[in-house]
RNA sequence: GGGCCUGUAGCUCAGUUGGUUAGAGCAGAGCGCUCAUAACGCUUUGGUCGUAGGUUCAAGUCCUACCGGGCCUACCA
C-alpha cells in the first residue's frame, strides 16, 4: 500500500484567513488527501498554525491579551473554521508545541555540530517607546528617493526603491509612532546555507517534474547575485522556540527566540509527533513517516502552498534538514500556486476586501466555495474571483448537472417504482457505451489527480456528470415506461448506480454531498471503482434509497448582487 | 533595475516532443424532450492564437524585439 505523507503550509495565527489563502495551500492539499485515502493509500494529512512572530505579538497586544492567550484563541477559531471547509487533516497542530521547542532546538544543535551556525554581531533599530527591536518594515519615515511619508524600512512602497531603516528621514515606530529609536548592536545565529548551495542545486535540478513555479523561484536564489546566501534564525522577541543548542543553553543566545521561518517548517515534523500523542502512540509512530530509517522510506511526501513560501521550503527547510546529517524524510515534490484575486483586485485584510473563511461559512455550504475554488485553482497563474463567475459555476455545474441529475433520476424512480431499486430487463448497448466513456474519462481522472492537476481533474468529473445525462436523454425511460417498462427499469437501476459512483468520485472536492449522496443511496460504505462495471451494479434490485432534498441550492441573482455589495470592502 | 510567469472565441481556460480545416465549459442562436432544481439533450454563430520580425517544408507551439497583466527580489510571514 502506498503511504503518502501531505503537508500544507501553515497558516499565519494572526488573523482569519482570506479564500486566497485557503486555495493556496489548505484547500488542494485536502483534495489530494482525500483522493489518496479513497484509492486506499495510506495518508498522514498534517498541518498547524505559526504561531511565533512580530506580527503575532503586536496582534495580541493590539487585542490587549497575552500572546499566549491570543494564539490559544486564534488556533481555536481556525481550527473551527477548517473543520467548516472539511479540511480533512489528521493532525492540526501549533507551532508553538512543546514538541516543535524541542525538534526546533535539536535541529539546531545538529546545524552547530555540523559547522552550519554562524554567531554574527549586527545592528538593528530598538525602540525604547515599545521596548523591543522592529524589524526593518516596522520602522516608518520619509523616503530619501521619493519623498513619500509612509516609508517603510525595508522599502518604499510609494517608489520601490529597497531601503535601509536608517536610509529613511525622521523614522518612528511602525507599532508606537514614537521616535525615540536607536541602533543597538545585538548577536545572532545564521544558518550557513550557502555552504550546501551545490547540493541544494544538485537536488533541485534532479526534481524534472516539479511545477516550474517551484524550480524556477528556487533557482532564482540559488543563483542571483553572489548565490544563496546565509539567513538569520533567531530574532530579539519573547514569543518563540528559546535559542538553545540541544537541549544545551547557547551562550550569548539569552533571551532570544528563533525565527519563526525556521521553526515553522519544523513544525510539520512536531505536528506529526502531536498527532502520535494525542493518539496515545509511541515516537515510532511518527517517527515511520519522517525518518528513513525508521521506515520512511516508501514514504511519498508532497508539499502544498503558495508561491511566497517557495524559498524556505525548497531551501532554507531542506538545508535543515540535509545539515543535520540525520536520516529526516526531504520532500518529494513541491505544489505551489500563484494568487488568488478578487474582482479586480487583491484580496486585502486591511481594507475588508474579499471573502474571508468565516464569512464564506455564514453565506453558502462548504461544498460551493470548495468546488469553484478548487475548479478556478491559481495552478498556472493568478486567477480571479468574481460573483458572476462563482454564481455560473456553481448553478451550472453543482445545481444543473450534478444536483438535477440526482433529483431527476430518484424522483422518477420514486414515482414509477417506488424507494428501491427497480428489477427487470438488462443492461445492454446503451449502458456498455457509457460504461466505456466514464472508464476513458475516469482513467485520465485518477491520472491528472495523480499529477495534482486539479482543474483538469474537477473538468473530466464534470464531463462525467454529463454522461449520465446524456445517457439519460437517449434512452428516455419517460417514454419507455410506457411501452417497455422492464427496459426503463434497468435504465433507472443504471442511474442509480451512476449516481453512487459520481457521489464516490466527488468527495475529494465536495465531500458533504457525496455524503448526503450516499446515505440517500443506502450505501455510505462505498469505496472507489477500480472495476467499474462491479460498482454500476452495487446497487442490486431491491435495494433501497431515499430522494434527498435539493442539492444545491441556486444563487439567485438578488442574492449574488448582495453579497457583491457585501464584500467590495472600505 | 534584475528574474520568473502570463497574454488563444464576449467570459473562464485546454492546446502534448512544432505536423492535416485551433478545442472545451459558460454566455448567444435554433431545434428536441418533458423525468427533473424553467432542469436535460442535439445542432450552431464567435478566434489574422498581444504586436512586428525571424528560423523551418511546416509556428498557437522555437528565437528576437516591443506592448499589456502579474509575482518575486532574501528583516512580514
Amino acid at each position: 500500500m502506498t503511504r503518502t505523507l501531505i503537508t500544507s503550509a501553515i497558516p499565519y495565527i494572526n488573523g482569519i484567513k482570506h479564500l486566497g489563502n485557503l486555495i493556496g495551500s489548505q484547500l488542494p492539499a485536502d483534495a489530494f488527501a482525500r483522493y489518496k485515502r479513497a484509492r486506499g493509500g495510506e495518508v498522514m494529512f498534517i498541518c498547524a498554525t505559526d504561531e511565533h512572530g512580530t506580527p503575532a505579538e503586536l496582534a495580541a497586544a493590539k487585542a490587549g491579551k497575552p500572546v499566549a492567550e491570543f494564539c490559544a484563541e486564534m488556533w481555536e477559531v481556525q481550527k473551527r473554521l477548517s473543520d467548516g471547509f472539511r479540511l480533512s487533516f489528521d493532525h492540526f497542530g501549533r507551532s508553538s508545541s512543546e514538541r516543535n521547542r524541542a525538534l526546533t532546538q535539536h535541529f539546531a544543535g545538529q546545524l552547530a555540530d555540523n559547522d552550519l551556525i554562524a554567531e554574527v554581531d549586527e545592528k538593528q533599530i530598538y525602540s525604547k517607546a515599545d521596548g523591543r527591536f522592529l524589524p526593518d518594515r516596522y520602522i516608518e519615515g520619509t523616503c530619501p528617493n521619493c519623498g513619500y511619508e509612509a516609508a517603510r524600512g525595508d522599502q518604499c512602497e510609494n517608489c520601490t526603491k529597497q531601503l535601509d531603516p536608517t536610509d529613511l528621514i525622521n523614522p518612528r515606530s511602525a507599532v508606537s509612532g514614537s521616535t525615540d529609536l536607536e541602533v543597538r548592536e545585538t548577536r545572532h545565529l545564521y544558518l550557513r546555507q550557502s555552504k550546501m548551495r551545490a547540493k541544494l542545486n544538485d537536488w533541485i535540478d534532479s526534481k524534472k517534474d516539479w511545477p516550474i513555479l517551484t524550480t524556477s523561484i528556487a533557482k532564482k536564489w540559488l543563483n542571483d547575485g553572489d548565490g544563496l546566501r546565509d539567513r538569520g534564525i533567531t530574532r530579539d522577541l519573547d514569543w518563540g522556540v528559546p535559542v538553545k543548542r540541544g537541549d544545551e543553553d547557547w551562550p550569548g543566545m539569552e533571551g532570544k527566540v528563533f525565527y519563526v521561518w525556521f521553526d515553522a517548517p519544523i513544525e510539520y515534523i512536531a505536528a506529526t509527533a502531536e498527532w502520535a500523542d494525542a493518539q496515545g502512540l509511541d515516537d515510532s509512530a511518527w517517527q515511520r513517516w519522517w525518518r528513513t530509517d525508521k521506515g520512511a522510506d516508501d514514504v511519498r511526501y508532497v508539499q502544498f502552498m503558495g508561491k511566497d513560501n517557495v524559498p524556505f521550503h525548497t531551501l532554507s527547510f531542506p538545508a535543515t534538514i540535509m545539515g543535520s546529517n540525520e536520516p529526516w524524510k526531504l520532500v518529494d515534490y513541491i505544489k505551489s500556486f500563484n494568487y488568488l484575486n478578487y474582482d479586480g483586485g487583491q484580496f486585502s485584510t486591511s481594507q475588508g476586501r474579499g471573502v474571508f473563511m468565516d464569512q464564506a461559512l455564514e453565506i453558502l455550504p462548504s461544498d460551493y466555495w470548495r468546488w469553484w475554488l478548487l475548479s478556478h485553482v491559481p495552478e498556472n497563474s493568478d486567477s480571479e474571483f468574481t460573483w458572476e463567475n462563482f454564481q455560473a459555476s456553481i448553478n451550472k455545474d453543482l445545481a444543473d448537472v450534478l444536483g438535477n441529475f440526482v433529483s431527476r433520476v430518484t424522483k422518477f424512480c420514486r414515482a414509477k417504482f417506488g424507494e428501491q431499486v427497480p428489477d427487470g430487463g438488462a443492461y445492454g448497448d446503451a449502458e456498455a457505451a457509457v460504461t466505456d466513456e466514464i472508464a476513458t474519462r475516469l482513467k485520465a481522472f485518477e491520472g491528472q489527480m495523480e499529477a495534482i492537476e486539479l482543474r483538469k481533474a474537477t473538468s473530466e468529473l464534470r464531463a462525467i456528470w454529463v454522461a449520465g445525462n446524456e445517457y439519460l436523454q437517449s434512452a428516455e425511460p419517460w417514454a419507455k415506461f410506457k411501452t417497455d417498462p422492464e427496459q426503463a427499469a434497468a435504465t433507472i437501476r443504471f442511474a442509480l448506480n451512476l449516481i453512487r459512483l459520481y457521489a464516490v468520485l466527488s468527495g475529494p472536492f465536495i465531500p458533504d454531498a457525496t455524503a448526503t449522496i450516499l446515505s440517500a443511496m443506502g450505501d455510505e460504505g462505498a469505496a472507489w471503482p477500480n472495476d467499474l462495471d462491479a460498482a454500476l451494479s452495487a446497487l442490486a434490485p431491491g435495494h433501497g434509497f431515499s430522494v434527498p432534498e435539493v442539492l444545491f441550492a441556486k444563487i439567485t441573482d438578488d442574492a449574488r448582487a448582495q453579497m457583491e455589495a457585501r464584500f467590495a470592502g472600505a
